[in-house]
DNA sequence: GATGAATGAGAATTCATTCAT
DNA sequence: CATGAATGAATTCTCATTCAT
């Protein structure tokens, strides 16, 4: 019925809020936390500062709100994916894809998040609780904690060595990570394979 | 059996520098790099704010010189264990072991460094230029790069699988930094072993 | 021995403690606590934003520090007031001298003091916390309190009426704050007696 | 009976300043002047922030008009009182209890007000010129000079001692405002007769 | 060389006010 | 009229760096 739909008048309103998160993932991808200034993301945005005032309670809000967006599509697939009926080892593979695509879409800004995660709201300077760091943080070991328990159905059906699983795990997951921050991912089917396959078959010729 | 021994002069001279060095080690290690203010050093330090501009230009060229006199020594080791004449996979697992041993011992800061190294004199604001920042950088990829060329031993003596070694060298790299960091590690030796096991022969049961 | 004294030594150093104060006083003076800016205060002291900062926690922290300095001599010559052997009524009038001596020089800033005692650091927002403003209050109090200590001495002595000395206490301060504020007061002397008249003898003529 | 009651319209709208006024004073008294926003404002009031810009040009206009509204009904009273025909002591004893009553009533906001009258629009940053303020002065100045005049009545009456009744009428409007802020007045009736009777008799025993 | 008082550029945050709907 | 999203001027406070002693 409708010809057309009318893109600004819902977006502009929401348009604001993700105009800023846009630039503010930018420039925080680029510069880091400390060294991003809100001037800059406004400058980027397109607003005032008021305005980001308006949606987020601060700086820190604005970067954990930033994360938490970009992550919860990803944390579901993962999660989906890891639920999945499927045999161990593809299933394995299929995951590392998951980590492979995100990573490689967020790597900057993961990065300084990975590094920021630590020290936030040491004092009582800040409005970010150290529960909510710690939400973060767990978030964070969740995801992790998906690849071990897939690592650990490898090792219950034998068809891997008893290793210790949470550090299988980060060890995998860190990989995947180096990669991706060292750019080195071209082709993110490709590099799953080859991933999965050093962790699994190891590097010796057999 | 010594005549004399140097005195407090030098001693006091070359302490105050030292005083501040572990002094910004500690701080810089605790904080990282931009929470970490130069009144805090100079608490920790016991000395004098202009002392500090003394001995190094200004804050950031500190935290570098801390990062090259802490890694000269490592560098060298590795430098040497690369060279030495050993079976190769032998060679793998000890050059393993000094990273370990060096990264358990300087997690903290040296993820403060691979944080900073990004950001640093992107602006013209800053006395380091691009060319010392990334003449850290390179530091860093050197010793990746004596990793990768143990790697390539291994494939030319036909040991290993053909991979991209730099891939693979990063690989062995992260997961070593991710299990420091992760504060997985306590006895160094089997933690080499453990780690070169797994990259070497994989995770599959045979 | 010594023809001249060098003043500007010894005093430099308290100097720019001393004239960030004295700027304070004024301003704070003129426009409230409110509406003065830490901008306006340096501009006056001629001094730097941050040296503000190196001696006082925050504007709060200046204007009770201010107060505290300003007040002292002047709680401590009434303390001694209250305490002298002296009649009771000739003790009342040179309490009132003192009082209205110490607001007559400083009307402004108290006027400014007086009503920022209530609000401060309601919420958790300040340095300065509420026992800190609490202790103002008390000092405040303290002084009345004198007045209402003389007062019933008075009543004990059968030379006043027994009313209730807290009340009269009060309203024998505010009359004194009323008159100085309103810049009445020319003559401290002339006005003490006349004020103390009126409170003792009442308006009415015999 | 009434054929008709104004109905929402217009009651709303008035409703709507009114309900602003409401607020305002709850606020303004609670926070004082500089401390409260008007955010809190509409929030009490539980309305939109232009409808504010709407019914008053700013923030300082309708502080002014809150105690312009708030204190016309207390003039024209006291204004009354002063012209009765009454014997003089007791037309002050009538006075004195309006007093009380009104300042009893609107302690916390007439305090911000005294405070405030002062500060206002020094700069050209307001649209309340100082004739405004000015206007405001004098019509706490006119309420005084209404005491004056009846303790002149008082003097020519011979009942009074020739004392100057600028500072007579002050000294008695700041001892009820003292006992008001105080909340000391409980009975404004006693409190009323206790007043007047210290000031007319004093606080001698005869 | 050592020191630390003084400095000011820079950053985050607040809040009165406007204006398009 | 009523609304509230958008705005930016104004303000406080931090902290690296300088420089006279």
């Amino acid at each position: 019925m409708a010809y057309y739909r009318e893109e600004q008048p819902g977006d502009d309103s929401r348009s604001k809020r993700q105009q800023i998160l846009e630039a503010a993932y930018t420039i925080f991808s680029q510069k880091g936390y400390h060294r991003a200034t809100v001037d800059e993301i406004i400058a980027l945005a397109d607003t005032g500062k008021g305005t980001v005032y308006n949606y987020f309670n601060n700086k820190e809000q604005l970067f954990y709100t930033l994360i938490r967006e970009r992550s919860q599509p990803f944390e579901t697939a993962l999660q989906q994916a890891s639920d999945a009926d499927m045999p161990t080892l593809e299933k394995l593979e299929a995951m590392v894809r998951l980590f492979l695509k995100f990573y490689k879409d967020n790597a900057s800004l993961w990065r300084v998040m990975m590094h920021e995660i630590r020290g936030f709201g040491s004092e009582g300077l800040s409005y970010v609780k150290t529960e909510t760091r710690e939400r973060y943080r767990e978030g964070f070991n969740r995801t992790i904690g998906l690849l071990a328990k897939v690592l650990q159905e490898g090792i219950d059906q034998r068809l891997l060595k008893e290793v210790n699983v949470t550090h299988a795990s980060y060890a995998f997951f860190s990989v995947i990570v180096a990669l991706t921050f060292q750019q080195f991912i071209k082709d993110v089917d490709a590099s799953a394979r080859e991933v999965t396959d050093i962790f699994i078959n190891g590097l010796a010729l057999k």
